[in-house]
DNA sequence: CGCTGTTTCGC
DNA sequence: CGAAACAGC
């Protein structure tokens, strides 16, 4: 190495280091920053943009441009604190990136905090096997969690299958979560003249205007983030038990965006809202108390959404309980497009899907509104769903959206039942009970009255007229009726799990693997061919010129921009769906990506008494073995924590997730037993056998 | 009232 | 299903 050269540094003058940053973009509780800096030799922030290893879940606009905007403000706090400039590299494979950059600048040390979705797993055990191959000492943390994956079980040692035996749990360990770490006092820069940097496009043209209006309504940037903090413990937090349930955002903490991409420590908002809660707990403020309690549940359900990740990687894309895997989902994308453009007829939808193309943000209570219909009322494939929220959504979160889809599908233990369907009505006069929020983002119906607001169709003919309203021309008529979706659920319900028990049948002979996978439908063919425009877009290096008037525009509640976004709605009824526009990504080729990734995951780790694991993940018994047992040749890629404890090196699934080995190992080893172990799954297989028997 | 059958709702 | 809110006595 070249370190020798390098010693007008303070501390280890042989010693540096390079910190990458991810989705941990503070240098507060930072705890590999942290490292790096204690370390004493030169510190070489980095930052890789690799968004093609995330396969079809390429970032959306918003998201991008979050992360623009977050990169420019760490840059300049590491500045601050004494770094050379955040060294920005632009790769399709982060980990072909971070070794060019350790090679350039010399480091021996590799710092970064851990990360749990499907993709960052296996690529992050990938990069300590070839940095450890090549000498150089990696460590890293956790940053994102209260508590890592694995030092939450049950018991027996087991991981927990239900979010509130497991936020329970988390709220009684023994130890606290780690108190956060001030930022490091001073990062001793080092000569990055070797290192260059390459510029990274987060934006086309064609996006800059939108994106100009975000922000207006945000501010990226972990101080940005943590003011966002200090606002809401002064503020809103107080009324959350009593003002959740409004549909207007004003209650909401927003803090999901700034958490999603570690502006903000979920530890320092733990610690600060316990704080919180101690006082009025000792004021006597039992509304406010609670109010701690039901915020502190959210933060804990963004804990269990990478718990679930964790433990069971497929889950962004198959239902953790089998037998959803045989729901003969409705494949129609006229239906996927009308409720993307807020036409369903139904008020609350409608007004929901609009604010989220507009503005890339949605109550949380919205959202569980327009997946619920999406699910159960259209029942088209959760995934698209999903897909959508992911390119739409400011604070898009696999894990956390993985989480919340398969909720409302029914496909997790806890879940709400699939056959309960919601009515949008009775949720809108809940959640909007002056249909101020509906008249908001649907103008068609803004001089309806409250008393029809959630349900004109039932309106008188006058009251429509009086309105303005002309039911099926400028207001669609419900596109399906509620009570027709009953009937059609329980059909597929029924089919369900007819192909269920054939499969099983079918199981029991011999065969390897039971009947197809519902789950596995694909995304629509716009959407495909959305993807080759984008490849071919990104092949030619071409910036588009064409300005896309109805892209997303910015979260608002100035009555300019309303009238902006009333011409937008308005244009909804004959414009091509343009939403498609946030890019795909553009060389994804599944099936070659799996396969690279079953044999670049193919390391030491991953065999146990030279057995090769097909997914240590879905295995507790396997994976606590890897997990409690990193040998004394893995210390680089490990390292000890608290109270002396080893902390894992990573055990990545043997693919992205979604392989025909794993599929065949969940539903056998872990969906199985998964459902046998769960009550709902018996009230389901209860319901099963009645509706089989009419 | 306080008791209890019924409905609602849950990440 | 099971806790909690609710309605009715």
């Amino acid at each position: 190495m070249s370190a020798s050269s390098s010693s007008l540094c303070g501390g280890d003058p042989a010693m540096r280091s390079v910190v990458w940053f991810r989705r941990d973009l503070r240098v507060e509780d930072n705890p590999a920053l942290a490292a790096a800096a204690r370390a004493g030799g030169e510190v070489v922030p980095a930052y890789v943009w690799s968004p093609e290893e995330e396969g079809p879940y390429y970032p959306g606009r918003v998201s991008r441009w979050w992360i623009s905007q977050s990169l420019k403000h760490l840059d300049a706090s590491l500045r601050r604190l004494g770094a050379g400039k955040l060294v920005t590299r632009r790769s399709a494979d982060a980990v072909v990136a971070l070794l060019q950059l350790v090679r350039d600048t010399g480091a021996t040390h590799v710092y970064f905090n851990h990360l749990y979705d499907p993709i960052s797993l296996v690529r992050d055990h990938r990069l300590k096997e070839m940095l450890a191959a090549e000498g150089i000492v990696v460590q890293s943390f956790n940053a994102d969690l209260l508590y890592e994956p694995w030092e939450v079980v049950d018991d027996e040692g087991q991981p927990f299958t239900m979010f509130t035996a497991f936020w329970n749990r988390c709220l009684s360990m023994q130890y606290d979560p780690p108190a956060p770490l001030l930022p490091p006092k001073k990062i001793n820069s080092g000569d990055l003249s070797m290192c260059p940097s390459e510029d990274l496009i987060f934006e086309d043209d064609s996006e800059r205007g939108s994106n100009a209006l975000l922000a207006r309504a945000w501010t990226p940037g972990w101080q940005n983030a943590d003011k966002a903090l200090t606002a809401f413990l002064n503020g809103p937090l107080a009324d959350y038990s009593v003002n959740r349930k409004k549909a207007d955002s004003a209650s909401t903490s927003l803090l999901s965006p700034h958490l999603h991409f570690g502006e903000l420590s979920v530890r320092k908002v733990f610690h600060l809202v316990r704080m919180k809660q101690l006082v009025w707990s000792n004021e006597g403020n039992h509304a406010a108390e609670e109010s701690c309690t039901l915020f502190l549940r959210s933060i804990g359900l963004r804990e269990y959404s990478r718990y679930l990740s964790f433990n069971h990687p497929s889950s962004h894309e198959r239902p953790l309980l089998a037998h959803l895997r045989f729901f003969p989902w409705v494949v129609n994308e006229s239906y996927f497009k009308i409720w993307r453009q807020g036409r369903t007829g139904y008020p609350l939808v409608d007004a929901g899907m609009r604010e989220l193309w507009a503005t890339g943000w949605l109550h949380d209570r919205i959202r569980v509104v327009v997946s619920s219909f999406f699910v159960k009322v259209l029942q088209l494939p959760w995934r698209w769903g999903m897909k959508y929220f992911w390119d739409t959504l400011l604070d898009a979160d696999l894990e956390s959206d993985a989480l919340g889809w398969q909720y409302i599908t029914g496909s997790l233990p806890d879940s709400r039942e699939l056959d309960r369907i919601d009515n949008p009505q009775f949720e809108g006069y809940k959640f909007d009970p002056h249909g101020e929020y509906v008249r908001r983002w649907i103008p068609e119906l803004v001089r309806l009255p409250t008393e029809w607001i959630h349900h004109p169709w039932d309106a008188p003919v006058s009251v429509l007229q009086a309105a303005g309203i002309e039911l099926g021309s400028n207001y669609p008529l419900p596109i399906v009726e509620l009570d027709a979706a009953k009937a059609r659920l329980q059909e597929a319900l029924s089919e369900m799990w007819q192909l269920e028990a054939a499969s099983r049948a079918t199981m029991n002979n011999g065969m390897e693997e039971g009947l197809g996978d519902s789950s596995e439908v694909p995304f629509p063919e716009e959407l495909q061919m959305e993807v080759d425009r984008q490849r071919a877009q990104a092949t030619a290096n071409v910036v588009m010129t064409v300005r896309r008037r109805e892209d997303q525009m910015v979260p608002t509640m100035t009555s300019s921009l309303n009238r902006a976004e009333t011409e937008v709605s308005a244009d909804l009824g004959n414009s091509e769906d343009t939403r498609a526009q946030v890019p795909f990504h553009a060389h994804f080729h599944p099936r070659v990506e799996r396969e690279d990734m079953i044999q670049n995951t193919e390391g030491p780790a991953l065999r146990i008494n030279g057995t090769h694991q097909h997914n240590i993940f879905q295995q507790p018994q396997n994976h606590r073995r890897e997990a409690l047992a990193p040998s004394v040749s893995e210390a680089s890629s490990s390292w000890t924590g608290r109270e002396g404890a080893v902390v894992p090196v990573w055990s990545p699934p043997a693919a992205s997730g979604h392989s025909e080995t794993f599929a065949a190992d969940e539903a056998d080893v872990s969906s199985r037993s998964y459902l046998d172990r769960h009550p709902q799954s018996h009230r389901l297989m209860n319901w099963s056998q009645l509706s089989q028997s009419l």
